[in-house]
DNA sequence: ACATTATGGAATATATATATTACATATAGT
DNA sequence: ACTATATGTAATATATATATTCCATAATGT
């Protein structure tokens, strides 16, 4: 699998929603770590998780996870 | 972790782009197994392999992945 | 000074995404 | 009928996403 590095912009779309770590990881359905994580790009998320982080926080995929690469 | 159905569009980009199952599968890095489940939503691919899915097809995240629930 | 809240980080355990290998079927070409 | 290609499916193995638990720290309020 190559090495994509992803930027994403779910902490700001979270403080935006005036939301902590630990509100959204319950409205998501998962740990307060795997937000902290996901947020400082460490983690990989899943489509699935992904989906739901969207519609948590009004946003699309793309808003959210969308590619900032230099090609 | 909630149960969120996606469909997605991935195996209408692939033929688009007059691609095999095989073909999609060696320019993502992954096996043609993945693909094609994938394809027929029994799996849940990574954000990074959704990013990857995205670029070769020449699609957005959004245009792949997005959801589409009856709310 | 103490308590509370928000966040970061690490160690270990569990669930699951993906690989590997193999077999089956349908279709198209010869 | 045979071969090759494309796809589906299943069993097992491996890598990794996520949970669980715990500790640390910074900020804020009392």
């Amino acid at each position: 699998m190559e090495d994509i590095t992803f930027e994403n912009s779910l902490r700001l779309a979270r403080v935006e929603k005036g939301l902590t770590q630990s509100e959204l990881s319950e409205l998501a359905g998962v740990t307060r770590q795997t937000i902290g994580l996901i947020e400082s790009g460490k983690y990989n998320p899943t489509l699935k998780l992904c989906l739901i982080l969207a519609r948590v926080t009004e946003k699309s995929l793309d808003d959210l996870f969308w590619i900032k690469e230099g090609e």
